[in-house]
DNA sequence: GCGGACTAGTTGAACATTCAACATATGGAA
DNA sequence: TTCCATATGTTGAATGTTCAACTAGTCCGC
């Protein structure tokens, strides 16, 4: 085995900066989605991507896809939502092994209303304490984690 | 209620990348991690905040602001890792109320196995594929959101 | 040195996620 | 058609995490 290529001194800042921001970013929003509106974030991405999809439904393998989600882990996760009244599934015709999950109207009234409180935490803690330009670098750079990671597992 | 403060198009975009592809990591170093040294991402986490004290200990709290975890997990946590040997708890003379986790030399053998490849895989899916003023922007912009949530929960 | 407010850390139950196994369906090759 | 490899989605058990309650110790004003 070869001597590994550690981090320099940059490098090592740089990313545990991001480690650690990033943890606690995420953590602040989920308490927050959570207290205002009895979502976690997972659950919020879920309703997201429905809400942008053609008539606010996707199958469900799409859906994991889009939300970084495992297909466990959404199934699990559709049916806490299915008991909410947030999110309904539908067999899918052509497949018959297919499933939609589809966007009730109660889920996006809810989803409205946590949009509204979410995009204020994001500005708060995250948009409006970054520099325009450093917004642009994250873009960017997460942007290529995104291809270089390639598809969900 | 006022009207939200919505994105803009270059904003959402940006937010976006960083929201999945940083999912997408976090996914891919925990699988990493774990299939080839049985560790998730907070245990190492652990491991490295004690590994870098002075005497290879901390206080509870102190270890649990560090890795930015509550103290509850932190608890169940290294109750895992003192079961795999890993580390170790001593009670404070000082403050009897107190608990040093203890990094056991099984845990620094570990660690040090783990972390050559982990920088590996850092490397690959992150600091490789980013501008080096990119990553500047980043350790900038996420050590400005570390400052703007504050300290753990 | 008493009493009340606060801090450290743990615990167990509720809840969420992962993992492997499963049931079902598709699609193509022989 | 039949068979087999592959894809979809769900399930239950094992594992982790969160939440609230709790024990125990410290701090501080009186």
């Amino acid at each position: 085995m070869s001597e590994p290529r550690w981090l320099d001194a940059t490098q090592q800042r740089d990313w545990r900066a991001y480690v650690d921001g990033s943890v606690r970013l995420t953590e602040t929003m989920d308490r927050d989605l959570k207290t205002k509106h009895g979502l976690s974030v997972s659950e919020y991405e879920i309703l997201v991507r429905l809400s942008e999809a053609p008539e606010r439904r996707l199958r469900m393998a799409e859906l994991a896809e889009n939300a970084s989600q495992s297909r466990s882990r959404l199934s699990h996760t559709c049916s806490r939502l299915e008991g909410k009244g947030l999110v309904k599934r539908d067999s899918c015709p052509n497949d018959k092994r297919g499933v939609f999950a589809q966007l009730t109207d109660e889920g996006y009234a809810t989803l409205e209303r946590a949009a509204r409180d979410h995009v204020e935490t994001v500005r708060t803690f995250f948009i409006d304490v970054i520099q325009p330009e450093d917004l642009e670098a994250i873009g960017r750079a997460f942007g290529l984690v995104l291809k270089r990671v390639g598809p969900a597992t």
